[in-house]
DNA sequence: CAAGAGATCATCT
DNA sequence: GATGATCTCTTGA
């Protein structure tokens, strides 16, 4: 049986809001990509929020580009780019329209069921890191400008989770010490373990 | 443990 | 031609 959780596709009003709001309750809910039939999940853990035209840490600061159009576009599509030559960062686009802003998925953690002399073991395993957690969801340059809204095959689900704001941490995010007065902007959000 | 460097390429100058 | 919203491995204290 599939049990009574609640699995709700977050919806196009979930990413039409304050980049910082979307960033801060995508935590503690799930990511989906389906490949045929087999399906990869995990609880988000960890996020970034990238907006406005002033963030120098935001691609979008460089102005409209090909590459950086679909931030500019409606909430709730993937924009996904490929960084350091091998690693593709997973966002979604928040806010109004011709608003450049977005969230990057940063960390989940994973259900993983090991099989040991006939007993079966639940644990959950942590994945750090955009560039890991892209992998392993298999995710890359093909879903880009997706609408994780609407999409069968990459979404976002609510499974009722509530967390508190006491179990949430704020740090600067990463990697992006060249941004002068937004290094330092606590834009990262992190679901304690 | 922390610091440094290499991998590797789409995008922008 | 330079660089980056990263990761992993190596070096050295």
């Amino acid at each position: 049986m599939f049990g009574n959780q609640i699995k709700i596709k977050l919806k196009r009003e979930f990413f039409e809001r304050k980049t910082l709001v979307v960033a801060r309750e995508l935590l503690g809910k799930y990511l989906i990509h389906r490949i045929g039939t087999k399906i990869i999940s995990g609880m988000i853990t960890e996020t970034e929020a990238y907006h406005g035209f002033r963030d120098l840490a935001s691609h979008a600061s460089r102005g409209r580009t090909k590459r950086t159009e679909i931030m500019f576009g409606p909430a709730g599509h993937a924009y996904i780019y490929l960084i350091y030559g091998m690693y593709y960062c997973l966002n979604v686009v928040t806010e109004r329209e011709e608003y450049p802003a977005a969230v990057l998925i940063r960390g989940v953690e994973i259900d993983q069921k090991s099989n040991l002399k006939n007993k079966n073991f639940k644990s959950k395993i942590k994945i750090d890191g955009p560039g890991k957690l892209t992998r392993h969801f298999q995710i890359d340059k093909n879903l880009n400008g997706i609408d994780v809204t609407a999409s069968r095959e990459l979404w976002i689900e609510d499974r009722g989770l509530r967390i508190p704001s006491r179990s949430i941490k704020r740090t600067p995010r990463i990697g992006i010490d060249y941004a002068g007065p937004y290094k330092d902007k606590k834009w990262r959000f992190i679901l304690k373990p």
